[in-house]
DNA sequence: GAGCATTTGTGCGTATGTATG
DNA sequence: ACATACATACGCACAAATGCT
């Protein structure tokens, strides 16, 4: 296992500068030069402390700062991980998922998962305004940003008003522009309820995240001008990778 | 175990109406009446079917009605519970935890948990505007609704203007009328960052809530009128307990 | 599900260095 | 010089979470 970096496990000691600060400044510097890439798992603390020739406690103390500073994520029996940055969401009227992405300067992508027309449930026929058991378009749409899942989102159109919806999205992929097509140039995002729930397995496997990390739920309206319901969407955001912010 | 309920375990056959819509009925009957109260386990599919002499199937038929009426809940390997209502809680720039729960005819409550004064971590300290290390006042506090908890609040006041916050929160756990007495009499939230994940131990014991399951993590900060800051504050929601609602 | 190895989390005891008065 | 307080570092042991068999 020559791993090809220098090996690193000189600390000035009784130098003024604490051993667990020098370990921690060593390791950040490999995560900024990009040796160490995001998301990806640190050595194990007995690793590091056999590295640096130092007890493990002094590991952990470099390693709680940079957890602090938002550098790394420990997780009790995995191991420790460099920090993927989290994006955030802004929830606003206007939301639409790929500028919302690009505002980070991230590359948004989407991918139709499902799309089929089933009958109306009582909840998300009330919230159309069709009559429960009409029927629906269903469309499962998973967005990423940079390549990394974010949402899956579950739409529900009233199949009378927007038939030619799956042709358009399997042409395009963008729900705006399907839309757009079918007569629907713009729309705005009513309210939105949100809460939180550990996935499901297939919701797990979608979005690429631990079956015990949660995912926050979102219920959201969307209209168009005339005030006529567009859909009614229920989305699924990976919790580690996304953060939802509300401005007032 | 006589439990003094008739034996109910007479359907019509034959008569109209199916099996699976009496039993959902008579459940739904029990739970109106309130012999069966919220959270509350029900008996499982393998009883009820016993009880009413059907198969179990025609048990599972009734109880999907009823879950999808969000009368219960059904929870695979755990049980079937009947559903608490979930307290809808607006986001908005004029959020008052007691003024919100009363809006949907429940009784606010709040208890100070802790109240201490310590030197500002680096995020908390940008975003009070004060140097790291500078004292802050941290007031945690559980806000009830109907008694049971829905957000445990940690709040961080810069110390040096709001020295006497703690007598007066030990008076009166009411932030804003604490707030109010330090010359504060309005505040607005900025924005609101919300996340979720899995509770610590304490917050789980606190919010009366299984680990298992998810909490929603809002960060927010309040300003007074002139733009001047007044708090971060980062709540936990018990995420089955409340949904949090956006208007735009 | 039970058992096991791996990994992080926590607590205790000890020793030494450093700053303060 | 001395006492005190605090930060640093080490060693050992066990708890708790995770993942695998």
């Amino acid at each position: 296992m020559t791993d090809g970096t220098p090996p690193q496990g000189q600390l000035a000691r009784r130098q003024g500068v604490a051993l667990w600060r020098q370990i921690q400044q060593a390791i950040e510097a490999e995560i900024a030069a990009g040796q160490r890439k995001a998301g990806e798992r640190l050595p194990t603390e007995a690793e590091l402390s056999a590295r640096f020739a130092v007890n493990r406690h002094t590991v952990r103390r470099a390693m709680e700062e940079l957890e602090a500073r938002g550098l790394v994520r420990i997780e009790q029996g995995r191991g420790s991980f460099v920090a993927e940055d989290v994006v955030d969401y802004r929830l606003g009227p206007r939301t639409r998922f790929s500028e919302n992405i690009r505002r980070q300067n991230r590359d948004p992508e989407g991918r139709i998962v499902r799309i089929a027309e089933i009958p109306a449930e009582t909840a998300i026929a009330e919230a159309l305004r069709i009559r429960r058991g009409r029927p629906v378009i269903l469309v499962e749409r998973l967005a990423l940003a940079d390549g990394r899942p974010v949402v899956l989102g579950t739409h529900h159109f009233p199949a009378a008003r927007f038939a030619q919806l799956p042709a358009l999205l399997t042409e395009n992929p963008s729900i705006t522009a399907a839309l757009a097509a079918c007569g629907v140039p713009d729309y705005r995002r009513q309210v939105t309820r949100i809460t939180a729930r550990l996935p499901t397995p297939e919701e797990a496997e979608l979005l690429q995240q631990a079956r015990t990390r949660p995912v926050l739920v979102t219920e959201a309206l969307n209209v168009d001008p005339a005030g006529m319901v567009v859909d009614v969407t229920i989305g699924r955001y990976a919790a580690g990778r996304v953060q939802l912010v509300v401005e007032s």
